[in-house]
DNA sequence: ACTTATCAAAGTGTCGACAATTTGGTTTTA
DNA sequence: TAAAACCAAATTGTCGACACTTTGATAAGT
């Protein structure tokens, strides 16, 4: 499984909850649906209360959002929505990146580099360019939090914004073809982070994120402009 | 009321929740202890569900936390948790502050100026130093926060993070003598905001936050040094 | 024809009871 | 004596039922 801040489901209500993440994340429940309590709760076969105890914690990874005496809906995927979530995640893994040079063990670090030597043998093979996207970019941001030794910038991160930005992937089918930069663009913030220089290592990792950003904004604005240029075709098609 | 967060309580969950996030935050239900459901559902007069219900939504602004099948325990207020908060803070509320230099209407911002200038007005009158601490200073980050016009980091920043710190704030006791000195940094930051030069304005919140940090390492630092100090004292008076 | 009232259906919020799990102490066993 | 097994009390998880609020459509009024 692909998500590194689970934990053994223990509850009926843990095995909806990851049920339901997986739905929302895949969009096999849409996003910006209204959800019927009554309906998921028939649905997966659980009482009302229990469907409730995991809508709380959708809730809390802001894959739902409620409102008192009305339902709860779907967050929206919006390219405002993934680009405030890029910001967000500029700051705070750039800052993760800082304390994981001043707090990441030397054994830690040895480990980083494995893990980028395995997917640099990959990327070799010229099998993994897929593997790389969606899990190699994920596992090494995951292990750069780690690094920091900040439970409150891991809980954010992997217990929050972690989900959020997996919807996004997949709802938008982002696979980027940034995978050889973004593979040096990792090389040189371990670099960084095993010399200990937390200042660089933030600033790697800050542009390493704001190139994904702007990466992501390009290709929106190339999509309209094609949109529109569709559009001007169909309409002279019209016209003849 | 001095959350800006609050919004109206509609439902008997809004009440007990705003009753307990009070309790807690002011140190009535002490930090570190656990939480008997049955107990508080007999104090506050709702059942379980209800209660549980709020516990949920404390557990979302990291007031408690849960584990399944043992229970719930309200947050400890260590040294080590206050400085990974300022880190946060450090990275979010700089980047907000970015943001809010690009995003802020120019009405917003003669909004600040004004504000800035009522707390002069009340720092002269030296009968508002108390009020700057506990009010202005959480009032000027909220307005900052807000002005980014990001609502993740809005939701972060304010739904989450700012009942921890006025927990620590509380429990700790921190009205730090760093009034004028704030206040000056809070000139310069709406400076850069108003010449929308979000690197700078950036760069000050991000020393703004750091220099509390500091202040209160420093703070924790001495008092160690003076709790040695007290027990070779009285070391040396038992021996005498 | 358009607005305002009314009302029933559906949905959410709250409750008390039962089931499953943990906990702490007691008894049993090596 | 120490470790393991066991048991009972307390606590948490889950359930179904009832109360209150919202919603959308129908009816009444101007």
């Amino acid at each position: 499984m692909n998500n590194p801040t689970k934990q053994q489901a223990i509850t009926t209500t843990d095995r909806i909850f990851e049920q339901m993440q997986t739905a929302i994340v895949e969009g096999e429940i849409p996003a910006g649906s209204k959800i019927s309590e009554p309906e998921l709760s028939k649905k997966y076969q659980v009482s009302r209360s229990t469907l409730r105890e995991a809508l709380n914690r959708l809730e809390k990874c802001h894959l739902i959002e409620r409102k008192a005496n009305v339902g709860s809906r779907v967050v929206e995927c919006t390219i405002q929505g993934l680009l405030e979530i890029y910001i967000v995640r500029e700051a705070l893994e750039g800052m993760a990146c800082r304390q994981a040079a001043q707090n990441m063990s030397d054994d830690e670090i040895q480990q980083m580099k494995d893990i980028l030597q395995h997917h640099a043998q990959a990327k070799d093979l010229q099998d993994g360019v897929a593997y790389y996207q969606e899990e190699g970019d994920l596992d090494f941001h995951y292990k750069v939090i780690l690094g920091s030794h900040n439970n409150e910038l891991i809980n954010i991160l992997c217990g929050q914004l972690y989900h959020l930005v997996r919807m996004y992937r997949c709802q938008f089918g982002m696979n980027s073809p940034r995978a050889t930069r973004a593979f040096d663009e990792h090389s040189r913030i371990i670099e960084a982070i095993a010399d200990r220089d937390g200042e660089l290592a933030e600033m790697l990792m800050r542009r390493h994120i704001a190139a994904s950003r702007k990466n992501i904004e390009n290709k929106i604005a190339q999509k309209q402009i094609d949109e529109e240029q569709q559009s001007i075709k169909q309409q002279v098609e019209e016209i003849k």
